[in-house]
DNA sequence: TCAAAAATTATTGTATACGATTTTATCATG
DNA sequence: CATGATAAAATCGTATACAATAATTTTTGA
């Protein structure tokens, strides 16, 4: 058998931070206090800071000198740059896979686009994930791995944006879309999936208004996502 | 008088680091003891650590779980990769400045392309560097700060990879390309620009080739670049 | 002499301690 | 009561200590 290498708990700390984000649970502008997460996850401040730096560099996170981190809240004009280029890059993942997109690779589609089905309207959060990854796969299906981490890291920015300056997170809407995208792949239709595609972040941009602010319960979220982590 | 913030030891160390893999001082799979490292900046591990974090994330340095930090070898695969993004972002650059860029902008084009000039032949490390920067300045001045990291990322990459697969790094031709692009922008042609553009990273891209290894003396290099530090 | 095991060394991973800075609370004073 | 100074608390930034892991060397037995 082999030794599965266990993951490092600051890439565990990382991975559950982000996606309490990701899911709205810890809303732009929470404070991130380094005890705080520490103790709820069993891990030293050490660890955290790890974690922290990294959401950091992807912009997911700001902290302040002597202040602490806070998760980013993205001006309308940093939003705006965001979605621009969230938009140059997905144009390309798209032209990209309409030339050279395998059977294998719509296949993987097809199934994510099932399993957002199955949320629908179920449980908001996970529904919320599940709509961006979808735009991360097909980023991954370019076969580019720089094209696949920028675009991871602009989607999930994405939800930053959409969790400040929108309503709410309809995202029934998307997985009509999410299938329209792999019909067009299918059909190698390049106008068509660049149409399509432009229609559905259109769409996704336009759903930024200003939304109320609302406070957070810090120990509740991290209990919450750390069961993973002490378990 | 406004009090400067004096910058965090971690983002200097990092700053040096960086700047000594892309002036290839320390070559590609150079080890980065993080207390040889330490005591030459006069820093604790920690703050070391920070900095090699950063560093892992924007692709310059590998770790290895418990054998430590290394200066990246990207593969041929990576690095096809990597000039491929660097020329779609590129092109993305060019596209906005045709249209936008502003008199101001253009003299700092111009004001850096003296400098190349001026040290023309003379300190091979100091025109790589400067060849870069011309790249990320375009960015810069494309208004959007996301593109700009971006393409800062892939030009400090591709440094690495120069190092790697190319024989010796003839800047020479450079800043008469860069020349060429800026007279483009001012003619406002965009046809002409995005010619120009795709020559030059083809010629960059052009000069993949095998390169013999070369051993570095790494307290030498991190004396040269520690004295900023110290001082 | 060679190979495998054991011991040694070197280096990283994590926790903790302590000083520095910022924020908040307290209190005196106009 | 407002306001500014001072003290207290909370939190971060960095150094250091120690445990864990990997690499290296030495030892041992055939």
């Amino acid at each position: 058998m082999t030794a599965e290498p266990t993951e490092p708990p600051s890439q565990t700390v990382y991975r559950l931070l982000r996606r309490a984000i990701i899911e709205q649970a810890l809303r732009p502008g929470a404070r991130l206090p380094e005890d705080a997460i520490g103790e709820q996850f069993g891990v030293s401040r050490t660890v955290v800071r790890q974690a922290l730096g990294r959401l950091e560099a992807e912009g997911l996170v700001e902290t302040r000198r002597n202040r602490g981190a806070f998760v980013a809240e993205p001006t309308l004009e940093e939003a705006n740059q965001i979605f621009e280029m969230r938009h140059v890059l997905e144009r390309e993942v798209i032209e990209r896979l309409v030339k050279r997109i395998s059977v294998i690779g719509l296949d993987s589609l097809e199934a994510h686009v099932v399993q957002e089905e199955r949320v629908r309207g179920k449980n908001g959060p996970v529904s919320i994930r599940l709509a961006g990854e979808f735009h991360t796969l097909l980023a991954e299906l370019s076969g580019n791995t720089v094209l696949a981490r920028y675009v991871a890291e602009l989607v999930s920015r994405c939800s930053l944006i959409l969790a400040m300056y929108s309503r709410k997170h309809s995202s029934d809407c998307a997985v009509d879309e999410h299938r329209q995208i792999i019909q067009a792949l299918r059909d190698r239709d390049p106008a068509k999936a660049r149409r399509i595609m432009d229609e559905h972040l259109g769409a996704v941009a336009g759903r930024a208004e200003l939304a109320e602010e609302k406070e957070d319960d810090l120990e509740a979220v991290l209990a919450r996502y750390g069961r993973e982590m002490t378990a």
